[in-house]
Order: structure tokens, then sequence, then C-alpha cells
RNA sequence: UGGGGAUUGGUGCAACGGCAGCACGCUACGCUCUGGACGUAGAAAUCGGGGUUCGAAUCCCUGAUCCCCAGCCA
């Protein structure tokens, strides 16, 4: 068997809308993005968008980005083009954007309609009754005294909401459902509340009323043709009031398919959260490289492909561990982070805590120019010359004066093989006052340029360089995660009990000169280090480079072990 | 407590009545001018208890555990 079903990735909501197509239920395909503006993207929300996009895109159907305004207090314009920078950076294409505010006039025809099929009344309670009267998961509401009063003085006190004649607070429009329903989302539903301040931020001053999640969602996905109006699981228990509008007013039907949402752990995602660790300064900001947001993994040096593969291989389902979702493991963000940086990458030489080395035996003022590979796993990215002189900064990491048991690199009296260049000896050490390793002196073998012994002896390690005299000074971010437990909720009163004091480590070092004009967004892998990205605050002459990534490492892993 | 959803190695997903597989992680080993990459091998799971069936992760019953819901938020 080879025909599509095989080869196609395939999930449980593919699988539905292939059935949909197939039953004849829908002759097309039309998915929404419906982010509310009120915050920054994270890497939750690539999930959601990846599936409207692409489920989308298979079919050849259209993507809808539209946003869900309904709520002036809580949003702005500031958040829409953030958010579709985001997802543009993502790759993801629609076909027109949309918001909730256009349709508020047709909507507002809609609930007229349902008043008139005496399916919604307005509610004089106070919030407090209200909510009083809602019930309990065990009891049943109450029936408000406003529930059956005729239409017409309905349809009077709702057009006298959308005058602004009422006060906030004072009337909602209400469903007139099932006050004894035990899914309380049927317990007669809040369709339109009154809101005077502030502004909408498309709409003015034009509306008093706003309606709710439920009654405008789902009546833009009927209004806009949306086939498929995939969400997360949270909406499970909303699925019966989202079918029950347009059954009443006998419009157009769009399918709600629910997920599971993505979580990380060693985050928080939360855009509460989120916003106390950037109010109360415990990041430098949205963006600082630490965050979950999308601009902060951009900053760091994520790719987007990257992260949208990432996404792909987590799938999707119906499991919820944590908040409605599954908890993905950042080693494995991470790695799909490696993958893709390892093919792309152009290998550099850069010292991150510098140790000066001497070669007694390299003549003075002697410079060579050593040829260094690109990249090794792209033939393409050719090779480039890197200055080689008597004094040279090492990785401190890479000295031991007295080794432990499986350490290759360098100690007294052995032979490493310097990257691209000579086989080096360390011949002694040199200390300051305090008793601290000031330098290292070696010998280096001449018949070993190029980095093979032509005696055909091997060394166990080779480390890397940077010559002194040519050494650019640069700045290095090393980020590590923000919280040190995988739950950071998880029994703390305060989720920042557990911030990780060493999320973010300075370092001062040198890296190889051609990286002196590093532009903000460059990537390189530093060799033996990791993946870093060049910083907006670099400046002419001090790059400033984000750790988007280590490389793995073993031999910390061995060392980690003792 | 009422309603809704779920439960497969440590983690995330497959297997849709017929040999429990993939990825990350983990452990060895090999290879290597990156202790990276790559390669080989390995440990590791069907929530419990009943039943149906030649045969059950899959169907039925039952129990447990986890997630979501009582905004005029989305």
């Amino acid at each position: 068997m080879t025909d599509e079903s095989t080869i196609m990735p395939t999930d449980f909501i593919r699988e539905a809308v292939a059935e949909d197509l197939k039953s004849g239920r829908f002759n097309y395909v039309r998915t929404r993005l419906p982010p509310e503006p009120n915050g920054y993207l994270h890497i939750g929300h690539v999930k959601a968008f990846m599936i409207d996009y692409l489920i989308a895109k298979e079919n050849n159907g259209e993507l809808i980005l539209r946003f869900d305004d309904t709520n002036p207090v809580k949003e702005d314009v500031e958040y829409v083009d953030a958010i579709m920078e985001d997802a543009r950076w993502l790759g993801i294409q629609w076909v027109k954007v949309t918001y909730a505010s256009d349709y508020f006039g047709l909507l507002y025809e809609w609930a007229v309609k349902l008043v008139k099929l005496g399916k919604a009344y307005v509610d004089d309670q106070s919030p407090e009754e209200v909510s009083a009267n809602r019930g309990t998961f065990t009891e049943p509401g109450k029936e408000s005294p406003y529930r059956n009063r005729p239409v017409e003085e309905n349809l009077d006190l709702l057009e006298r909401m959308k005058n602004g004649e009422f006060p906030d607070g004072s009337r909602v429009l209400r469903a007139k459902i099932d006050m004894a329903h035990p899914n309380l989302n049927m317990r007669d539903p809040v369709m339109y509340r009154i809101i005077h301040e502030p502004p909408h931020h498309r709409t003015g001053s034009k509306w008093k009323i706003y309606p709710m999640y439920d009654w405008a969602h789902g009546q833009n996905d009927s209004m806009e043709g949306v086939t498929h109006s995939l969400c997360s699981l949270e909406y499970r228990d909303h699925r019966p009031l989202y079918e029950w509008f347009p059954e009443q007013l006998g419009v157009f039907k769009p399918r709600q398919i629910e997920f599971a949402r993505l979580n990380l752990n060693y985050t928080v995602m939360s855009k509460r959260k989120l916003r106390r660790l950037v109010e109360e300064k415990r990041v430098s900001g949205w963006d600082d490289p630490r965050m979950p947001t999308l601009r902060a993994m951009r900053r760091r040096g994520y790719p987007a492909e990257a992260i949208v593969e990432f996404v792909r291989r987590m799938g999707i389902s119906t499991v919820a561990t944590s908040n409605s979702g599954v908890i993905a493991d950042v080693a494995f963000l991470e790695e799909c982070v490696r993958d893709d940086l390892n093919k792309r990458s152009l290998r550099r030489m850069a010292v991150i805590k510098p140790l000066k080395v001497v070669i007694d035996n390299y003549p003075e003022n002697q410079i060579e120019e050593m040829d260094a590979v690109n990249n090794p796993e792209d033939p393409n990215a050719g090779t480039r010359k890197v200055p080689f002189s008597k004094v040279l900064y090492i990785e401190q990491d890479d000295f031991r004066e007295t080794p432990p048991p499986k350490y290759y690199r360098l100690f007294p009296g052995n032979e490493v093989r310097l990257r691209y260049a000579y086989f080096i000896k360390c011949a002694s050490v040199v200390k300051n006052d305090k008793g601290e390793i000031a330098e290292v002196h070696c010998t280096y073998d001449p018949a070993t340029r190029g980095g093979d012994a032509p005696d055909g002896r091997k060394v166990k390690s080779t480390i890397h360089w940077v010559s002194a005299a040519h050494a650019r000074p640069a700045e290095f971010r090393l980020y590590d995660h923000l919280f040190t437990k995988e739950d950071p909720e998880e029994g703390e009163d305060d989720f920042l009990n557990c911030l990780n004091p060493n999320s973010l480590q300075i370092a001062h070092g040198y890296v190889e000169p051609l990286l002196a004009s590093t532009e903000a967004g460059d990537r390189f892998q530093f060799e033996r280090q990791g993946y870093f990205c060049a910083d907006p605050d670099s400046v002419p002459g001090r790059p400033v480079f984000n750790l988007t990534v280590s490389l793995k490492d073993t031999w910390a892993k061995i060392e980690k072990k003792r």
C-alpha cells in the first residue's frame, strides 16, 4: 500500500478533516488563527499556529488570521503587529487578516435574531447575583427573575444597552438555555456585557457592549465559513455551546476539534507569570533570551525552522498532564536546535574563559595563516585563514595542573593538538601571587603543522585557541534554564522562589579576528562549545554573543558523575 | 462532590483485534583534527482487577490516578 494515507503524517485531527471532506460535510478546508492581542507569542502558541496553518495548506485550503479583540480593557494594537511579526517569522501564511470587531454589527443582528426567537434575554441581575445563581458543580443554578420577560422588552433593553444608556455591570444579554445543565457553560451564558471605557483599539467608542468569547468566536467562525475550528482541550466543555448558537440561528456550522496544548519544562508559560518576570525585572524584557517567547528565542538564535520541527516532532494528542496539555522536555527542543544549526552553522574559534599559553620554541614575531574548515557538514562552506603566533589564549577548562582520570586535554607533560595548527606539549606553569595559574608554557612540534604528525603519533585531544596578538575581545552571555525546577509552580507558594540564580552568566573572552565585524543575528558554532548568535547589544569592535545552545559535552558528563 | 477529557519505557508520539515501534534522553562501544557530528549495540513501557476472543494496548465491566470547568477573561 503506497497511497496517500501511508505517506501523509497522520494524527486524529488530520484524520477527522479527511473524513469530513470524504463524507461531504465540507467540500473545502478553512481554518483560523484566533490570537487575542494581549501578549507576545510564546513557544506554546506555535503548536496551534502550525496545526491551523499546515492543515489548511495540506488540504489546499485557507488560513485566516483573526484577532480576537472582544475585550478593550485587555487588548492593545501594540500586540497585533508583534503577533504578525512572530507568525511570519515562523513561515506562516494567511489569506487575510480579520478582527472579531469587524463583525460587531452582524453579530449584533444575530443577537437580535436570537432574542426574537425567544432564545436570549436581558438580565438585570448584578454580576454577584449572576454568579451566585449559577449554582455549583453539584447544585443546579436558579433562573433569573428577568429570564422570561417579553421579547419586545428584551429588544428595547438590548438596543439601549448598545446605545450606552446603562452603566457597566448593570445588565447583560444572556442565552436562554438551561440553568440546571450539568455543564456550567450551558447555564444561560452571558453573550454581551456593557463596557464604556476604555475605547476599543479599532472601533473606538462606537460600541458600549462587547461580546463574550463564546458568543463572538463561534459566530465569527460561521460568518467566515471556517470549516475546522481547532483549539485546545479546555474548550471541550464549550463545544455544546459552540454548536448550540448556529443551530438556533440556522447558520453555517463549523466543526470544533480540540487538542492538547504544548508546555515546556523549566519555564512558565502563562502571560501573567511572564509579565511578572518582566515587570519585576527578573529578566531584561520580553525578548530576554531566557524567556519562552518567540522574540526571545529569535534573539537567542533559535532558528524558526528548528522550532517548527520541534513542534512537528512532538505530535498531537488529547493527553493532558498539566494545564490542558503536555509538557515537553526542553532538552528535546534544544536537540532540534542543534540538529538544525549543526548543518548550517559556520564554525569559528572563540575562547570564552581565556588562559594564556606561550609556545617557548616558537619564533618571536612570527605569524602563520592556518587553514580552517568553515563547516565540516557542508563542503561548500569552504575554508578561512586563522592567524597563529607565539602567544595564544586557550580555554581555562582545557588545562589542568593535575588531571583527573580520563582527562585528555592539556596538562604538564601531555601533548594535544591545537585545532588546524600544531601539536603542543605542556612544559611548565607560571602562577601569580595568589597561586592561580597565570600562564602555561608549551613547546610545539614544527613537523605537525596542519594537525598531523609525520611519525604517525596520535594525540587524544584537540583544543581550540585564538592568537593573542590577533584576538578581538567579545562578551559572551551564557544561559541556563530560568528555573531550577522542571515545574516552577509545583510545591511553591511563589514560582519566583525557584528562579535559577545562574540562568545568565557573562564572560569576557576573545574571538578570532574574522568575528570583529559580526552583525546582530549572525549565528556561528564556536568549536567545541556551542552555537552562538550575535546580540543587538553588540558594538563595533566588541561583539556580544548569546549562547543559543551548547554542544553536547561528554566530558562534562563524565566529570559530573563523580 | 456534578460534568467533560485522558492514561503505552524517564519524556513526547505510533501501533485502529494479529510479532509493542519511532524520536529525545540514558548506558556501552566504534570512528573522528570539535570529548561535536556520524555509526553499532543495549537497558527501559501497554495504570490495576475482571471478562469477551484462537488472539486484547486496542472491545466490555470495574477501580485508581491525572488534566479542565463554578469570569460580565479568552
